[in-house]
RNA sequence: GCCCCCAUGGCGAAAUUGGUAUACGCAGCAGACUUAAAAUCUGUAGGUCGAAAGACCGUCCCGGUUCAAGUCCGGGUGGGGGCACCA
């Protein structure tokens, strides 16, 4: 089959048939629906719905601007306007908004390879985008939209940042960070993957620089243990996050330094195993321990060593790779059991600054690093405990059990031979140790402080100022906010702000001097932490009205991919607690509920030179393993490859655009919605496409059939089948959406269609009852496919607006049957059916199976060992 | 290395949470309509054996619990994801 988007048999042919024989024509009816719903305003949230009135807040991640949309957001707004519009039914008053994450990288890549501005260059790919997605005719509340990068956001932002600031949640503070050679900026840990910038994939550099945090770290605990209370989040993302955040506890001591410059007697160690501290050989510092630093200062062989652990790249690979260097400072510490038990003090390059206390003691039986630390530089190893019964000791290969896993101890508080778990052990010890006062149990956090400046230009800058005289001074409130320069050049890399010829220059908020403002600009993490509740009220001068907020937040239903489970939700979650302490939110979470949806993936093809064709370029022919391909435009054969994400680099994308022209918008949400659970990928087939469409008209067909339909002798048993059958997908369908399960949704209204079809067909289901049927049918459709239903509605003569129309009552009496039947198993084997009255009581059931003529052959005279009855159910029968 | 998830026809997937496995859709095959095609409609469809009735097998593999297992438990295989010199 032909992969190319045209849709062959012509939409507009035939227009001598009539009515009802006329296709479907997607075009005019979409935008003649869109443009009656923006006129009535159906979609905007009311500020001030009636008493009594219950809100409902569902929510897409908001996009990028990046320049058109993509099937990825297709999928995710069909999803949230499926939710918008069936919660619209039910009698919320719902705020489903729509806005733009607009500051970031690539509009200034796009300012330096294109000779465009920033600001331009977001605002029309907007403008683009928001003509595509009303095109998709999403019930989005157009009016409250914003883009981060409008001065009325970003304002908000540098207020927020300011009262951050005033409660110790911002501060300054010189760190070893991640540096972008390619971007030039600093990126957070969140943002480095194996070792490269998230963004420009260019390998990341250590640099000392003084920056801008955010205290997350305050929160670890409470950012943790409420994930229990997210009970609408998937685990998946929960147990992401818990990780994340890196809860362990442990043994907290100190080592005596002997012969330590001064102020470094103490060593602080903390290790996550205590047993072990009956093992140890040495202990490590890490390069850039301030221990490390001060030694430095009296031998430069210590240089030349940080030198050398610095030269290693921080890449997964790398790490692999590199091989455990030591110094050996020549100090000794002390064991706080024993200070006779001295070990040597090693500088380290496997040990980092930046975990725990950047010290760690070193027990080479039970770590590897260690151990191969200890074979290396020729320390010895100490084993703490064996494998329960074996003699065994270590020797290439560390052994390191579970926690939960039972040893027997070598060596351990005296009492050798103990076989217990380690976790019994470690608690032991902790407690032996606390007793004695050699050290005390403490919890640690994996998380480290957020680092929110980056050296770039378009982002919302940091409203501070750098005086001589005063340092660092937060700007006064009445000037905000401080405004982006428009004129700036992206000629050479590096950040526009820094060699602006005026805007750096400023008075001093506190004195009154010449100074400097500050340069970097925020993560653009930090404009999508907040954007949310913003939302509640995107016109109020303070970054949120809180009566507004508390009307709506948190968000009931929240909507994207899998990718933001750590970063954007984590630091969502970090600003709703810090914008509560500072007064602007009343919830501390966010979002009440979570939806990962999955990626829309596609197929990839390769031409003959082993370049990547877009699926337009290709001829597909055969079906099965008989599938082959060529180029269309030489005849090549054409290599087909793997299902992956549609990525503008393997070329396999689907543009929406084609799509809703060729077919319409709701023949691509219906696509999207029915084929794949929606947190798993749906596979884009141009099959499946025209599978969802060939639908799209055979209910136009219907609905026409339907309204023209006049039964002359009605049968009441065939108007009940209908009407059960109606209220049965209801039921079903009634519970599906709620849940996003919109693929089984899709399935039941096949089923139902099916139904009415044959009902039509059949000439005895009188027409009010065949009305019925298709009425509530499209109210069903109308969340996934809201044009189609509008103008279904419309040739069926319904009231007003089905967007606007109540849900559907299920009717419950017309879910119960008077008779059914039930599956007759022998020995738990199916081997007939029973049909029986609905209320027969289990003797009655009994009865009619033990009579069924199989059963009686079976069992020969003799009576059943068991006979289990699970009442509407099934019956079992024992031999 | 540690943590998590998944596995059902040719394909995407359902299965009321332990109770008739394969609903619904896609692709296929056969037929109707048509000069023909498209569109549409009807029928068919897990595997093996059988003319048929039917029998047996069947939800990645091996075992277990149960009257009953796709679903629960133990062990394995394969695939995917997250974290990672984290002490």
């Amino acid at each position: 089959m032909a992969a190319c988007f045209c849709l062959n048999t012509g939409l507009a042919q035939r227009e001598d048939e009539t009515m009802a024989n006329e296709r479907y024509n997607p075009g005019p009816v979409e935008t003649k629906w869109q443009r009656q719903w923006n006129e009535a305003k159906l979609f905007e949230a009311k500020t001030d719905p009636a008493p009594g009135t219950p809100t409902y807040y569902v929510l897409e991640m908001f996009p990028y601007p990046s320049g058109r949309i993509h099937m990825g957001h297709v999928r995710n707004y069909a999803m949230g306007d499926v939710i918008a519009r069936y919660k619209r039914a039910k009698g919320f008053e719902v705020l489903h908004p729509m806005g733009w994450d607009a500051f970031g990288m690539p509009a200034e890549n796009a300012a330096m390879q294109n000779k465009t501005h920033p600001k331009g260059w977001t605002y029309d790919n907007i403008a683009t985008m928001r003509t595509q997605l009303k095109s998709m005719g999403l019930s989005l509340d157009w009016s409250r939209e914003f883009a981060t990068c409008d001065i009325d956001y970003y304002a908000r932002q540098q207020k927020l940042f300011l009262d951050f600031l005033k409660a110790g949640l911002a501060y300054r503070k010189s760190a070893k960070v991640n540096w972008d050679p390619v971007d030039m900026t600093v990126l957070a840990n969140e943002q480095v993957i194996d070792g490269k910038g998230w963004r420009s994939g260019a390998e990341v550099e250590q640099r000392e620089l003084t920056q801008w945090f955010f205290k997350i770290s305050d929160y670890s605990e409470d950012l943790l243990s409420a994930l229990d209370g997210l009970e609408e989040w998937p685990a998946k993302v929960k147990t992401m996050q818990a990780n994340w955040i890196g809860k362990s506890k442990g043994l907290a001591f100190d080592f005596g330094v002997k012969g330590a410059p001064d102020g470094f007697e103490k060593l602080p160690i903390y290790t996550t195993r205590a047993d072990t501290m009956f093992g140890p050989t040495f202990a490590a510092i890490a390069a850039d321990h301030p221990l490390a630093l001060e030694l430095e200062k009296a031998n430069p062989a210590i240089t030349k060593f940080r030198a050398e652990c610095d030269a290693i790249g921080t890449s997964a690979e790398a790490i692999e790779k590199a091989e455990k260097l030591g110094f050996d400072t020549g100090l000794t510490v002390t064991h706080p059991a024993d200070p006779s038990w001295e070990l040597p003090l090693f500088i380290a390059n496997f040990v980092l600054m930046s975990y725990g206390t950047g010290a760690i003691i070193g027990c080479p039986a039970h770590d590897q690093r260690d151990l191969d630390f200890a074979r290396k530089y020729g320390l010895d190893v100490i084993d703490v405990f064996v494998p329960v019964g074996s003699e065994e000791r270590v020797k290439d290969v560390a052994f390191v059990p579970a926690k939960t896993d039972t040893v027997e101890y070598v060596c351990w508080m005296g009492e050798p031979g103990t076989v217990q778990t380690c976790q019994q052990a470690m608690d032991k010890t902790l407690a032996h140790f606390e007793e004695k006062g050699w050290g005390r149990g403490q919890t640690q956090f994996r998380l480290r402080d957020w680092g929110v400046s980056r050296q770039r230009y378009w982002g919302c800058p940091i409203p501070v100022v750098h005086c001589e005289k005063c340092g660092v001074v937060p700007e006064k409130e009445e000037n905000l906010p401080v405004q982006l320069p428009y004129d700036v050049t992206f000629d050479i890399p590096g950040n526009p702000l820094d060699r602006h010829p005026t805007w750096r220059n400023c008075t001093c908020p506190s004195c009154g001097g010449e100074a400097l403002r500050e340069t970097d600009t925020m993560d653009t993490f930090v404009d999508s932490s907040w954007y949310f509740a913003r939302f509640a009220d995107p016109t109020t001068d303070t970054p949120t009205n809180p009566q507004a907020a508390d009307r709506w937040l948190p968000v009931d239903q929240y909507i994207g991919g899998i990718e933001h489970a750590i970063l954007h939700l984590l630091y969502s979650r970090f600003f709703a607690r810090a914008m509560e302490i500072t007064g602007h939110l009343g919830v501390k979470e966010p979002f009440k509920g979570l939806f990962t949806q999955g990626m829309v993936v596609h197929e990839t093809y390769k031409g003959s030179e082993g370049q990547w064709l877009q699926p337009a370029e290709i001829n597909i022919t055969g079906e099965g393993d008989a599938r082959s391909a060529t180029e269309l435009a030489t005849g090549q054969p054409v290599k087909i490859g793997g299902i992956e994400k549609m990525s503008k680099s393997k070329r396999n994308t689907v543009d929406p655009d084609d799509i809703i022209a060729t077919y319409g918008a709701d023949t691509a949400r219906w696509f999207v919605l029915s084929d794949s659970p929606p947190d798993r990928d749906v596979i884009w087939t141009e099959a499946g496409v025209e599978g969802a469409h060939r639908f799209v008209q055979r209910l136009w067909r219907m609905v026409h059939q339907i309204a023209g339909a006049e039964t002359a002798q009605a049968d009441g048993a065939a108007d009940l089948d209908l009407r059960k059958a109606t209220h049965k997908t209801l039921a079903k369908v009634d519970q599906m959406i709620p849940s996003l399960r919109n693929n089984a949704a899709v399935a039941q209204i096949y089923t139902l269609a099916n139904a009415v079809e044959a009902a039509a067909r059949g000439g005895k289901t009188s027409t009010p009852v065949l009305r019925e049927a298709m009425t509530i049918m499209l109210q069903m459709i109308a969340p996934m496919m809201p044009h189609l239903a509008e103008e279904c509605w419309q040739v069926l003569g319904c009231e007003g607006m089905v967007s606007a129309a109540r849900w559907p009552n299920v009717e419950e009496e017309l879910l119960t049957e008077d008779a059914m039947t039930l599956p007759v198993q022998i020995n738990g084997k199916k081997r007939g059916e029973v049909t029986v009255a609905a209320d027969l009581d289990k003797a009655g059931v009994e009865e009619a199976v033990l009579a069924l003529p199989f059963v009686e052959s079976a069992l020969s005279g003799k009576p059943p060992r068991k006979l289990v009855v699970v009442p509407g159910r099934i019956v079992n029968v024992v031999l």
